[in-house]
DNA sequence: CGTATGCTTGAATCACGTCAACTGATGTGG
DNA sequence: CCACATCAGTTGACGTGATTCAAGCATACG
């Protein structure tokens, strides 16, 4: 695949056509990912950060002691992978392919580069990691306050809003490539009981998830149930 | 007080001194703030950014349908209180004061001013919200992976740890102006429950907590139950 | 004084985890 | 083609961690 080829999608819109073009030229490659590969480890020292094309990204925590492995954040096509890992260098995390993906890759020289010189892009860069930062808040939210029937059916919301954004057909179905024991690990909860609230939610007309389809039976009852609310998907830049 | 008395305390350490002068230069004013005041509201646009010199602030998330009041962060004397908002304007929570607080008040405009002269400033500052977003992702971690009694210790550790940064002598005992019913609020739990779990933390030895006060009997036994790991709050810069 | 407010404790209930068994789809090698 | 393994999902029985409701107790405060 050509890096010329790069749709701006998802989160990268809120870059100006200029600013889009300043950064695609500086991408290194573009590199298809197979499924379940491990893209960097915690604490490891990265150089390089990642623009997601296709294909989805987990975020996972693990303690040895414990060996439980939490899914605390998930990545879409049109999602910047690491950008954040730019400043910081090192993670506490391991990003993880969730599905064959394919990703657009930047080094951070050249990275810092670009941003020497344009102040503005790396103020855009920086305000789209932290709309990151409102999803985390609102994963800290929902793994809290909320029962697992409603917080499961606010994760799909959540995704079928995200993969609009990335200019998926999402009208009353749309594509998800991760199945039920994600959600559960994305959710804190057993994949028995994910299992149960997916059949709850079958039978009572919300949704249905099948291989790698979600179909919408009744968006306005499922938002209604998952408590669904947008504004920290996409705050407004002005 | 004088702006000329701001001392480089927890995150803001990350800082040159000449950029914390460059910074401290352009403090508008610091102002007291009393326990419970909302300093902004959900979805209202702000036009300034603080620097919390002292006291305790929280983010809370609400669902007016269940009048559910989730604490999904908390800031400590040092952090920097919405410079994220300076690029979003407009958050998808409250925040409100959790205990009597003094905060240094910055204007955007000129925010971004001393930004444009300095890209490096920017990059810093973007660097420590980065900071918050993997506090952030723990607190996703322990909302959804760890049983009460682990999860209030392991607050309590993230705190220990934080304050320490912040200059705070947390020995044997450290200063902790919360009550039992935030703590509850952070962890998604019920009061009763964090009483419960408390007192089994009093009893099991490892650390007690009255008023204002958390009295830590033993570090080692208590970070251990808490599975506590520092590498989500002090992340290398090189 | 009385009245909040914060903490504590007990008993009943419930949401969810755990364990175990089973299904159906897919794949693999002989 | 069949025997077998694997993996995602499903279902039931049972145990438990946490909520809820209710009451009581201490301290601070108008």
């Amino acid at each position: 695949m050509d890096k010329n080829n790069l749709n701006q999608i998802g989160l990268s819109r809120h870059l100006t056509p200029q600013q889009w073009r300043t950064l695609v030229d500086c991408c290194e490659s573009i590199v298809p990912v197979p499924n379940k590969t491990t893209l960097s480890e915690r604490g490891t020292k990265l150089s390089k950060s990642l623009f997601l094309v296709e294909g989805f990204m987990g975020r996972f925590i693990t303690y040895d002691v414990t060996d439980r492995k939490q899914l605390v954040a998930v990545e879409v096509p049109g999602d910047f992978v690491d950008f954040h890992a730019y400043p910081l260098k090192r993670l506490d995390h391991d990003v993880v392919s969730l599905s064959d993906a394919k990703v657009a890759v930047f080094d951070h020289v050249v990275l810092q580069e670009i941003f020497d010189q344009d102040v503005e892009l790396c103020r855009t860069v920086w305000f789209m990691t932290l709309i990151d930062a409102s999803i985390q808040r609102h994963w800290t939210y929902r793994n809290a306050a909320m029962r697992a029937l409603p917080a499961i059916a606010n994760l799909l919301c959540e995704f079928r809003q995200r993969l609009m954004h990335a200019g998926m057909d999402t009208d009353s179905s749309f594509e998800l490539p991760i199945q039920q024991s994600t959600l559960a690990l994305a959710c804190g909860l057993s994949v028995e009981h994910v299992s149960r609230v997916m059949r709850d939610l079958r039978e009572g007309g919300y949704c249905s998830m099948s291989n790698t389809v979600v179909q919408i039976h009744d968006l306005r009852r499922l938002e209604e149930i998952a408590q669904f609310r947008t504004d920290y998907l996409c705050p407004s830049h002005d």
